[in-house]
DNA sequence: ATTAGCATGCTAAAATATTAGCACTCGTTT
DNA sequence: AAACGAGTGCTAATATTTTAGCATGCTAAT
């Protein structure tokens, strides 16, 4: 499990498109990849990165569809770990208020009860 | 500023534990670079990395500390929404989920108390 | 005052990543 | 059935990253 780390600033880029489409074709991770290269540039780093283990593929009619094959849960929870130690000092607060400061103005009162809902449910399982 | 996106791995792994850090000298880097090259390697990548106006240095006796120019605040919102878009649809909440579940284990009563508090705070201020 | 230790800058070799191009296959349309 | 379009695999050139090595300077110890 050597993974995450070993990946050249390209094949992460496609790694970050494929998990926030969930599944993507060539030509969809061309048209979001920036300073896109030409479309067998993309396609060669699909393979490589098919091959490495990183990406699996299904036929989709005449064209290949890609997913990850480390399931987005697991990504998400190494990703955010890494972020929490490299920027926050591993304090949980200390994400939960940039977090705050980031969605101030996208959320609703429904949001913010729903959010204390499940810090008060954590609470309550966690002891 | 078309930053983040421009650095290769080993560019990143470094201002990863330079942010992590505060701050570090080039000796610092190389002990937790995984997979560590030479010394004057860790030194070439610094002084490419200063060059290209991602750090900076102050001398300490005979060597030099590095120190990111773009302040850890600034970089961690960009790097937290980036995570938030990448693996969690944008939705504030997921994030707070797995965060949770990550910080399980390690959160007291007090801390779940001020993370409500921060909430709170936030929904007054929101509206 | 030499030497040893540790820092630096710079340069160029070696390794990897990135890209484009060509050859091929399979449907579809003329 | 020939030509076209849209996909694929593979290969090799190019560009970038990554690395080690060498020359130098300063400080401290012998």
């Amino acid at each position: 499990m050597k993974n995450e780390k070993n990946l050249s600033r390209r094949e992460r880029q496609i790694m970050d498109i494929v998990y926030e489409m969930k599944e993507a074709s060539a030509l969809q991770v061309l048209e979001r990849l920036p300073s896109p290269p030409g479309y067998s540039a993309v396609r060669a780093l699909l393979r490589v990165l098919e091959q490495k283990g990183h990406l699996a593929h299904r036929q989709d009619g005449p064209r290949y569809i890609f997913s990850p094959l480390l399931p987005r849960e697991k990504a998400r929870r190494s990703a955010l770990s890494h972020l929490m130690r490299t920027f926050f000092d591993g304090s949980t607060e200390d994400v939960v208020a940039a977090l705050l400061d980031i969605s101030e103005d996208s959320l609703s009162e429904d949001d913010y009860r729903r959010l204390t809902g499940l810090i008060e449910k954590a609470r309550k399982e966690g002891r």
